[in-house]
Parts: structure tokens; sequence; C-alpha cells
DNA sequence: GGATAATAGTAAGTATAGATACTAAATTGC
DNA sequence: GCAATTTAGTATCTATACTTACTATTATCC
């Protein structure tokens, strides 16, 4: 078993974690948002008119994942997608009020749960594990990411 | 575009990372294995004759997962798959000779690939992120999972 | 030893996750 | 200003990844 001694195993793993957590205080919430739904919301939020390129871009994902999360965002209602006026291929995405609203609402508790990703670090170790972990991700981030 | 703070986007960078870099070092190979089928195939390595909820239970899977992640391997040639004489629900795994095989050839290339999932670190920080994160993920691992 | 509970595997369904390819539209080069 | 390239979105396909539910089988308990 040599794989518990690889990255990737181990990233693997904390990535699983991470998602059991956010599935965890999503459904005590009594919402229905995945990781992905909620930093798709929080780009379109940041960036209002954004397009689903743009979102991509963002997060780090391919077109055609995005494509799906916004067609499941839509479907609950809490965005808007309209052919752009400028470049009639882009979509252009708005939080809807629903959006906007449960965004504001869900966030802090998004926040809080960041913690339970990392059960087994204390506060001082969890920021040191942020710390690299920004640093390993920052060759790879393309300019103006903002992820750094 | 608060999720660039968070630990769950990090996480989830790392491990897209993670999967391209071996995804891309098996393209080299000319090899079609991905990084669950090289954990399962690792895991019944070390444990012949395991059955598959074992495996998914090594390797931190739920059986569903694992069950197609088995099919795969099977249809590659790569594994061998019986019903146990000793429980007619349970089924017996090993590696083929064709397995075997291709395991030892690829083994080398995994391990020498975990450097290259954390590229902004340099050795020193690769050992301390390592630590940290076998100590994050080690609350949540199973007694026996190996995975400490 | 027979009802009950637990377990192995599979099936069906949802949601990523990404590669490839295609259409429509915009940009660039000259 | 038009051909060539690039880009936005979608469609298709494969492979995780997990939940719930179901069947078959085994283990447990009284």
């Amino acid at each position: 078993m040599m794989v518990y001694k690889m990255a990737g195993h181990l990233i693997r793993r904390l990535n699983q974690i991470s998602t059991h957590v956010f599935a965890q205080h999503m459904q005590q919430s009594g919402l229905d948002l995945t990781p992905v739904q909620f930093a798709a919301m929080d780009a379109i939020a940041a960036n209002p008119g954004i397009d689903q390129a743009g979102v991509a871009a963002k997060i780090a994902y391919d077109r055609a994942t995005i494509g799906g999360v916004i067609d499941r965002l839509l479907k609950k209602g809490y965005v808007t997608r309209q052919v752009s006026t400028q470049d009639r291929r882009a979509r252009v995405l708005h939080l809807s009020n629903a959006g906007q609203t449960l965004f504001e609402d869900i966030f802090p508790t998004v926040q809080a749960l960041q913690d339970e990703i990392l059960p087994g670090l204390n506060a001082k170790e969890r920021a040191l594990f942020m710390e690299l972990a920004r640093k390993a991700v920052a060759p790879t981030s393309p300019q103006g990411s903002g992820d750094s």
C-alpha cells in the first residue's frame, strides 16, 4: 500500500473530506448546493455580468462542466442567463434576487465550515497548511485568477 | 471572490493538478490508467485475494465506485475476479500477470510524479505539506486503513 | 435453528470533471 | 474587407464519486 505515502492520495482524501463537510452543512441548512455551485455563485457575485467562460477561468474549471453547473443553478432559480448584447456567443450571468439572498445567507456557514475540513490540525497548523497550499497552487494559476 | 482564501477551493485545485499530472505521465508512458485504478491495483497487489469492499475500505472509496473501477481493470486485463469460496457474496481479486508487470513497470513513474504535484514547493516545503496533510486526514481514516 | 441484522455486490440516479469536436460568432492579419 | 484564427457555448463520451435501494448471502442472537 504505497499510495498512503503519496501526495496524490492524501490530496484526494482531503478533497473527499472537504466535499463531505460541505454537503453535510448544506443538508443541515436544508439547502441543495454543491461546492462548485457555491464557487460559481461567488464568481458571479463578484463579477456581475460575467459569462460562462469567465466563470470557468475564475474558478479554474473547463467550460463544459461550468455549462452544466449554470444549468442547474438556473433550474434552482439562483442565477439568470441572457445572451450578451456585445457578443452573441456569450451568455451574461447575474445572481437572481433569490440567489443573492441565498448567497448572503449561506456565506457565513461556508466560511465557518472551512476549519472542519482539516480536522486533525490546530489553528496554527491550518494557517501553515493554507500558506503551503496557496504556494503550491500558485504556479498553475492563470494571471488574474486571484488564486495566489 | 472569497473562495480563493478557502481551504476547500485550494484543496480542489491541488486535486485537479494532481490528477492532471498523473494523466500526463500516463499518456507519455502510452498507458491508460487513472489514479483510482492505480490505487486499486496497489491495494490488490498488497492484499492478494482481497474483495471489492476490502479495496474500497483500504483506499477510502465507496463500494459502487470501486465496482466500476474493477470492471474497467478487468476489461483491460489487469485483474482477475472470482466468486469467493468462503463467501459467495464476495468477489476475490488478484492482479493478472499483465497487471503485475504493468504495476511494477509503472510504479517508479508514479512515485516520481508525486513531486510535480506540488510545483510551487521545494523539497522541504513538500515534506512539511505531506506531514500536515497526513495529520489532517488521520482523524477520518478508519482503523487499519494505513492512512496515518 | 430460525428470525434478525449486517454485509457484498449491483443498479439507478445525480453531479462533478475533463477531453474532443462541432457550430456560431467575433477577432486578427494582411 | 475577407480569409484564417480564435473564442463561447453545447454535445458527446468516459470516468470518477457518492447516495439510496435492492438482492443474495452470511453472521448473530436468543
